[in-house]
DNA sequence: CGGTTGACCAAGT
DNA sequence: GACTTGGCCAACC
C-alpha cells in the first residue's frame, strides 16, 4: 500500500458533484505531502477510476492546463465535473467552498 | 543514496 | 497585489 495508492482511495471517495483539495487529502493522510499528491494524480494511471479531476489545489484552480496542449487529461476531466454540476470558469471551480468536499 | 521535481501552501518581500 | 522564498513530502533519476 503505497502512498499514492492512499490518495486514489481518497479521490474514489469524492462523491460525484463534489469536489477536494490536495491540503485536504494530505491532512487526510496525516501528512503534508500535497506535491506527492499532485503527483499521484497528474500520473494517475487509474484513470477512469480516479477522479482526479475532483481534486484542484486550494484556491479552486485547476492548474496543470495552460491552453489546450497540455494536460489533455485535465480538460476532458473538467468537461466531465461540469457535467457533474460543477460549474467551472476559466479554469477555477465555481461555489468552490461550497461544493468542497472535507471527508 | 543525494539531488531534482511537482497538478502545493503559507508567509514574506 | 504580484512575485519570491522556504518548507513540506514522496517519487523519480
Amino acid at each position: 500500500m503505497s502512498f499514492y495508492d492512499e490518495v486514489y482511495k481518497l479521490c474514489k471517495r469524492i462523491p460525484k458533484g463534489k469536489i477536494s483539495t490536495y491540503k485536504v487529502i494530505g491532512d487526510k493522510l496525516k501528512t503534508k505531502a500535497y506535491r506527492a499528491v499532485g503527483q499521484a494524480l497528474k500520473n494517475n494511471p487509474y484513470a477512469p477510476e480516479v477522479p482526479c479531476h475532483r481534486v484542484v489545489n486550494s484556491l479552486g484552480f485547476l492548474h496543470g492546463f495552460k491552453g489546450e496542449k497540455s494536460s489533455k487529461a485535465l480538460n476532458k476531466k473538467t468537461k466531465l465535473l461540469e457535467k457533474e454540476g460543477v460549474k467551472i470558469k476559466d479554469y477555477k471551480i465555481l461555489d468552490f467552498k461550497k461544493k468542497l468536499f472535507r471527508f
